[in-house]
DNA sequence: AATAATTGATCCATATATAGACCATATATG
DNA sequence: CATATATGGTCTATATATGGATCAATTATT
């Protein structure tokens, strides 16, 4: 009694979980890093970095980024000073957007 | 009886993925879709949205991708038919590179 | 102002990821 | 060539995330 539904992933999001496994391993081995060592660094387990490394979409989103951060690999191509000016910047667009978005309350759809 | 390791997160990572959330939700509301919606669509629940949204370190890789790229987010500032050009790269780079990393298997450590 | 809808939060049962041990194989290095 | 080490895979128990329901508060729209 299990396996009821399975998530699916598009081609783009897939593609992109790849390309960043690709890029930590990568950067791991040219800094020399034994998985062991980046686990543990990580504070995660061997075959957790193996899956990360792998593309595994079923991954701690927090777990793959921090293994990111200790090979070197950059998210949003940014430094971590300009990382929080970031944050800072689209907060303050946040508060310029609505709080909640307001559906059409349609009766009928399209085609009639 | 529970609670035994608890992981631990990098501020580096941590803002990462809070800007990741806030570009999310921006370009959600930007673009006039509802939490509901977006959830549907990226066939996962409305909290967990919320969550993903909120800089939830513990979602999965997946789910979070998945999102983004519905409400537009691009990782890696890259269009879709140049992600699979650079997994190439990275996959022609890795065969270059030694297959496993060795250690010096040293003794005594540095100081001597 | 009234109303409908979105959002945010909490709670629980269940599905699922993770750690850790183990083994086989590949591979670097002496 | 021999050997130690790294890697990759599998398996199981346990910790944990997720879905779904529910409720309160906020907010857009008439």
């Amino acid at each position: 009694m299990s396996k009821v539904s399975a998530r699916t992933y598009s081609r783009y999001s897939l593609e992109a979980i790849t390309l960043l496994g690709n890029l930590i391993r990568t950067a791991r081995k040219e800094r020399k890093m034994t998985t062991q060592e980046v686990a543990d660094r990580a504070g995660i387990s061997r075959g957790l970095l193996q899956r990360i490394e792998k593309g595994d979409p079923k991954c701690e989103l927090g777990a793959t980024f921090e293994v990111a951060t200790i090979v070197g690999v950059k998210l949003f191509d940014t430094e971590a000073t300009t990382l929080t000016k970031h944050i800072r910047q689209t907060e303050d667009k946040l508060t310029l957007l609505p709080k909640s978005v307001r559906k059409k309350a349609k009766i009928a759809d399209d085609d009639f």
